[in-house]
DNA sequence: CAATAATTGTATGTATGCATATCATTTGCA
DNA sequence: TGCAAATGATATGCATACATACAATTATTG
């Protein structure tokens, strides 16, 4: 009989698996938010360095300008941020947390914390550490 | 100054990273073939079970019943896979690989595999088998 | 055996995620 | 300085990914 592939051992797979598993379990710690693990991380960036135009904001959650359009412009229309065209360079967009948006935004990080708590979980204390060195490796970050 | 979420260190983030990482490099290794990530297990899955049904392929491979018909539409359209109603249960659709689907799928495994050591290449050899390990844990495998 | 529940596949809606093209604007260089 | 190249944002198309609803069919139960 012809061996199929191996996907049990194939870490593509299961780093599709584990994506899965982390954004089940950010929905649910974040279910009275209803927001996305990439609308919080814009969120969060938007604290980091208020006034960020769409491009740069993209770059810092690590997203093509496309997605990270489509998604700032679901956040505005929450009501979370607001954009204003640069006076000085009219092509560029930047991009402000409103009252709201930075209340959420504050809100959000201890349940947000809970989520990555939550995942390591399933690993020992002294694996945990081990596990984001590798993760970064196999993510070309760095 | 408000300390801002940590994403270098979240597990969610990176996981997310990994994943775009996966995607990139199987799309370059695999790009004779144009076929994606998804489509390449599902060929597999009917590699090992000839026959199955929409819903057991879908859970092989770990997707919803209505994701994984939209994939399995498509790798129809092109002729890689055939249905075919149920004779004892009508509500069934029964899959099987086309001869270009068999011959397909059987080239893809040695670029596919690549793809995994690729991905793993970024870790020591000993590392490699405990991150597997981590990442069925984190995905709540087994 | 009839009413109800469960299952399979499909449709719809929302949200990523990326490639490519396009437009307006700005930059860089000859 | 004029013009090509680069850049920011948007639009379009394709492909996941999942929740929910639905119709057809099958299984279960009173």
């Amino acid at each position: 009989m012809v061996t199929s592939f191996d996907f049990s051992q194939a870490p593509g797979y299961l780093i599709r698996r584990a994506h899965q598993t982390s954004m089940a379990i950010f929905a649910e710690e974040l279910a009275d938010f209803e927001v996305t693990a990439l609308q919080f991380a814009i969120l969060q960036a938007l604290v980091d360095e208020p006034g960020a135009d769409q491009i740069t904001v993209a770059q810092r959650v690590a997203l093509d300008a496309a997605t990270s359009g489509s998604v700032i412009m679901r956040l505005e229309e929450r009501g979370w941020l607001r954009r204003e065209a640069s006076a000085t360079d009219r092509r560029r967009k930047l991009l402000w947390l409103t009252p709201q948006g930075e209340k959420a935004a504050l809100e959000m990080k201890k349940p947000a914390r809970k989520v990555q708590q939550r995942l390591l979980d399933a690993i020992d204390d002294k694996e945990q550490q081990q596990f984001i060195i590798m993760l970064k490796k196999i993510s070309r970050i760095d």
